[in-house]
DNA sequence: GCCATTATTCTACAATGTAGAATTTATTCT
DNA sequence: AGAATAAATTCTACATTGTAGAATAATGGC
């Protein structure tokens, strides 16, 4: 008999019940505790389940990824939209892209495994979401299409780049975001000299 | 009585051995075939050996696949060192940097698992490697050494964000090597304008 | 009150990395 | 040559993982 033991079926009291927003919540402090995707049971025992009910709001632990991903996203930095006047033009945008830059890393780097999850989704929502801000900060620019489109790219891939660089090393503090000043002023000279 | 099971014990006949150049070689071909890193198992089996064998030659997992990023980092392309004149310096290094760029991704296309081990890896073996023929290439174009830093910096990550997102992509034509145009044509003018 | 639905736990399986012991052959020492 | 040691291998076993499938219990609609 065990001590531990719940019991089965359908717990009575209403208030109880598991919502996909705890497990969802539990999941983003484990990862950011253990720095790193926590296993489905360590998970369940966190929320103080079964493993398995945790398949009842979620198909496989990959769509739960999803959605953390898709729930964190958001928090990004957004970027101040400003009536800009001659001078201002050509430095405002660049440290507004710093800030959108930094908060982007700093999501990665506190969640790890978000970035795998991020592309390996179906849905372009969350990578929406950087192009998006990006999009808003260079406006001003007035770049053609073809070359905004190159821009991005590269910049995100950049990121993701020095993400996963951060996340494979094991010393925490011999990469931190800080790091991205000399190659982030390098791009910015690219897209606007 | 196992039908499969092979007699236990060191084996008689010398050339049997089994060889860490073997191993090593047998786990570049799985993954190639299988588009992800094998299992020690699933390796043990195409050598025709107990999974344990493997272990008598690498201390784990992770110490055989440095191995095997070790060996295959070396192949991407060796740029030629030229004595160039005048006009050719303003294209030639383009040209040499797209190569090495391409042959990079394609590498990292084809053994998938092999950049985050790559990353991970205590020794700076490989990816000096990268830096090393980097260094070659903009070597004519004269650049101060934290501008060279910072190129360095920006196309390595880059390039990593780019095959990360390759191999995360699971239909394989979505993202291919010659989608970096766009962004390395941007890259090149922020490094020498 | 009956029955379908919903929320949960339990049991079980296959796959994985790898520790530790057993076994067999090769090599080295006396 | 014989004994001891080292080397190369297989076997057994364990903890961890994702998750399928069945059992169980409470709820809500009729």
């Amino acid at each position: 008999m065990n001590v531990n033991a719940k019991k089965r079926g359908r717990p009575s009291r209403k208030g109880t019940a598991l919502k996909p927003e705890m497990i969802i919540d539990t999941a983003k402090q484990l990862m950011v505790e253990q720095g790193k995707i926590p296993s489905i049971r360590q998970l369940a025992t966190a929320l103080q389940v079964d493993a398995m009910a945790i398949y009842h709001y979620f198909k496989s632990k990959a769509v739960l990824l999803e959605a953390v991903t898709t729930s964190l996203i958001s928090d990004i930095y957004q970027p101040v939209v400003r009536v800009e006047s001659g001078a201002e033009v050509a430095t405002e945008w660049q440290a507004e892209l710093h800030q959108l830059c930094l908060s982007y890393l700093h999501l990665l780097e506190q969640y790890p495994g978000l970035l795998e999850t991020l592309l390996s989704m179906e849905s372009e929502g969350p990578a929406e979401v950087f192009a998006q801000r990006f999009t808003i900060i260079v406006e001003p620019l007035e770049l053609d299409p073809p070359a905004v489109e190159s821009a991005l790219a590269l910049l995100v891939d950049y990121l993701h780049g020095f993400a996963l660089a951060m996340n494979c090393n094991q010393d925490r503090d011999a990469l931190n975001p800080q790091m991205i000043e000399g190659p982030l002023g390098l791009y910015c000279k690219a897209i606007f000299c």
